[in-house]
DNA sequence: ACATAGGTTGCTAGG
DNA sequence: ACCTAGCAACCTATG
């Protein structure tokens, strides 16, 4: 009898680390005669997810490093990545490169666990052994869900007490001081190169996509992938990716923390224009790199608020990251409404483009993706999240509710969109969850407590600096006017050299210009709170056969509702919302969007937060009246 | 059943 | 600079 050693395939996806890893140490726990470490590069990602050139940066960056710790631990060793689909690529290393194991670290999403369904079956099939584990969060997700009696977590309570059961956090686990040589690895077999057709990202290429062009890359090494083969310009952001790195940034920033005996206390102030140099980077060092156990100590109640929603995405599943078939989010009319991919039935999953129910709502959605809405505060955060990728967590509140339920009414499917698409620390669990919350459609409901962007920022920078950084146009303006540069006199604006006109969108960054606000805030506030405020008695969740089959019109018309899709802008009465050429007939049925007070929705059914996961007494009466 | 407290991180006016 | 009440009134957790 031979006793063949253990031969491991180490399959690295957002796991782009060797610190803390069970995964990995469960890998080299085999005592393996040969590892792989390699990445495969996988087409829903490149083309089904949208991304800036800043997000594909910092996950080359974290690969780089990552392949380069490799290599100082064992120098024939490296971060082989294979560009091929998993789905297709693995049976067939399976046969050509005989590993005994594949291990990896388990994700919670729909697709990733989709995807590892199917590499696990091939295994299974070929005989090779496969090994998981959690890793990503404080507890493991399906646990949690377990012990919050197979329901998703949407509250901190509901986790602390679930995680509480789950047992203790384990101690990080030190990252390995060796690793073994890897294995041969013929590539006997035909590459297949991506079948996709839709490419999501198409957009923002501006080379030719060589991303599938050949297997082991342009110089047949396996090397790390580049921009340019990506086909995506340079980046912007100042922001690197990495272990190395952000290990480095969390030990400067604890022992900054000791100095200033700020240990204990989990929150500064906030500081806007500050990012790598202070607690703010956790989230982009958690993205890939840092693992969260080690930042337990001084970011605890933010790794809960992550944990929460790894374990809501792991209980809800795919509907999870949209409204259309979940259970746990509230459904608000909100404009530009997801198309849903009609020839995907089964799921109903989001096909990643909207519908225009409104042109109004949809320029105040472009404006706010340009960063030229004409609210200053508004502006810098849009712009700085274009260039480097990152904006204070507190900037995404603001952002985040101006866009939907405290501004724009705009549905938060599209926000999430543009942060998915721009932020380098991108979690797709968190993201979701957090405009959820902004938006007041799951896991928070005060929709009466709603950010300004003229208060928010003050409070915390008088001056307007961060302003004055990002907003160059109003560098030189007064602060009295800097959050409010509608209100300034003229002397003040010739002062500072700037015209306020237009908005914003047709002409490349004319300097001394800055826009026009939108609207104006308080009123849209006031409607706002009004019309969530009949949504909310109105009590649909994306589930609720009237939210399915349309029926939730008449619902919402019957309460007098006015601020929902379809029902506005179809006319442009907004008297800043004319293209700029024919402003004199824009004042025509002004008070159009006014909503007329009085009957809300209350009487209908208020369907009990309890109800929302099972058929409501609204789905009876939905059916009935829809023969 | 019902009441009460609490909830990452709201704004404003007033002391 | 920092606190409070009032605003209007959401949901969850607990006893």
């Amino acid at each position: 009898m031979t006793i063949v050693k253990p031969r491991v395939i180490y399959w690295f996806r957002t796991d782009l680390r060797l610190h803390d890893s069970p995964a990995l140490k469960a890998a080299l726990d085999l005592e393996p005669e040969v590892l792989w470490p390699i990445f495969t590069w996988d087409p829903h990602y490149v083309y089904h997810v949208k991304a800036s050139s800043n997000r594909w940066q910092y996950i080359l960056d974290c690969q780089q490093d990552l392949s380069d710790s490799i290599q100082k631990l064992n120098p024939k060793s490296k971060l082989f990545v294979i560009r091929e689909a998993p789905q297709t690529l693995f049976p067939k290393l399976f046969t050509a490169w005989k590993p005994t194991h594949l291990v990896f670290e388990r994700d919670t999403d729909a697709y990733a666990r989709e995807r590892d369904k199917v590499v696990t079956d091939a295994a299974t099939k070929a005989g090779v052994k496969v090994i998981t584990r959690y890793g990503r969060t404080l507890w493991d997700s399906d646990e949690v869900v377990r012990k919050n009696g197979g329901k998703p977590t949407m509250s901190i309570t509901q986790l602390q007490a679930a995680g509480h059961k789950v047992g203790e956090i384990p101690k990080p686990i030190p990252a390995p001081d060796y690793l073994p040589d890897p294995g041969e690895m013929p590539i006997n077999f035909d590459h297949i190169q991506r079948a996709e057709t839709v490419d999501l990202n198409a957009p923002h290429r501006s080379l030719v996509d060589k991303t599938y062009k050949s297997i082991a890359g342009p110089k047949g090494d396996s090397a790390v992938e580049t921009l340019e083969e990506l086909g995506f310009p340079a980046a912007t952001t100042p922001h690197r990716g990495g272990e190395t790195l952000a290990l480095a940034q969390l030990e400067k920033v604890m022992a900054d923390e000791k100095v200033r005996g700020y240990f204990s206390k989990a929150q500064d102030k906030p500081s806007f224009n500050r990012t790598s140099d202070d607690s703010s980077f956790a989230s982009h060092a958690l993205r890939c790199s840092v693992p969260s156990t080690l930042l337990l100590a001084n970011h605890g109640s933010q790794l809960l608020f992550r944990d929460m929603y790894f374990a809501a995405q792991a209980a809800i599943g795919s509907p999870y990251t949209q409204t259309l078939n979940n259970p746990y989010v509230r459904f608000i009319p909100w404009h530009l409404p997801s198309k849903y991919d009609e020839a995907d039935t089964g799921t109903m999953a989001i096909s990643g483009s909207y519908q225009v129910d409104s042109p109004q709502a949809d320029k105040w959605f472009r404006r706010w993706k340009a960063g030229v809405t004409g609210f200053p505060f508004v502006d810098a955060l849009m712009r700085q999240l274009r260039f480097e990728g990152w904006i204070h967590h507190l900037g995404r509140h603001l952002v985040a509710c101006f866009l939907t339920r405290g501004g724009c009414y705009v549905h938060w499917e599209r926000g999430a969109d543009v942060f998915e698409e721009l932020l380098i620390d991108h979690e797709p669990a968190s993201n979701a969850g957090n405009w959820q919350w902004l938006s007041c459609t799951a896991f928070f409901s005060q929709y009466y407590r709603c950010y300004s962007p003229v208060a928010f920022g003050q409070k915390w920078d008088k001056n307007g600096d961060f302003i004055r950084k990002w907003v160059p146009e109003l560098k030189h303006l007064d602060a009295k006017y800097i959050y409010e540069p509608w209100k300034a006199t003229q002397s003040a604006l010739d002062d500072a050299g700037v015209r306020i006109e237009g908005d914003g969108l047709d002409e490349g960054g004319t300097e001394g210009i800055y826009p026009v606000a939108m609207f104006d805030f308080q009123e849209r506030r006031n409607i706002c709170i009004a019309a969530m405020k009949r949504a909310f008695a109105i009590g649909l969740h994306g589930n609720d056969e009237a939210v399915k089959n349309g029926y939730w019109k008449q619902l919402f018309e019957k309460a007098g509702e006015t601020e929902m899709e379809g029902l506005d802008g179809m006319d442009s009465s907004d008297d800043n919302d004319d293209e700029g050429e024919h402003a004199d007939d824009a004042d025509h049925e002004s008070h159009r969007n006014h909503n007329p007070k009085g009957r809300n929705g209350g009487k209908h059914s208020r369907s009990k937060s309890s109800t929302a996961v099972q058929e409501g007494p609204m789905d009876r009466h939905v059916k009935k009246l829809k023969t």
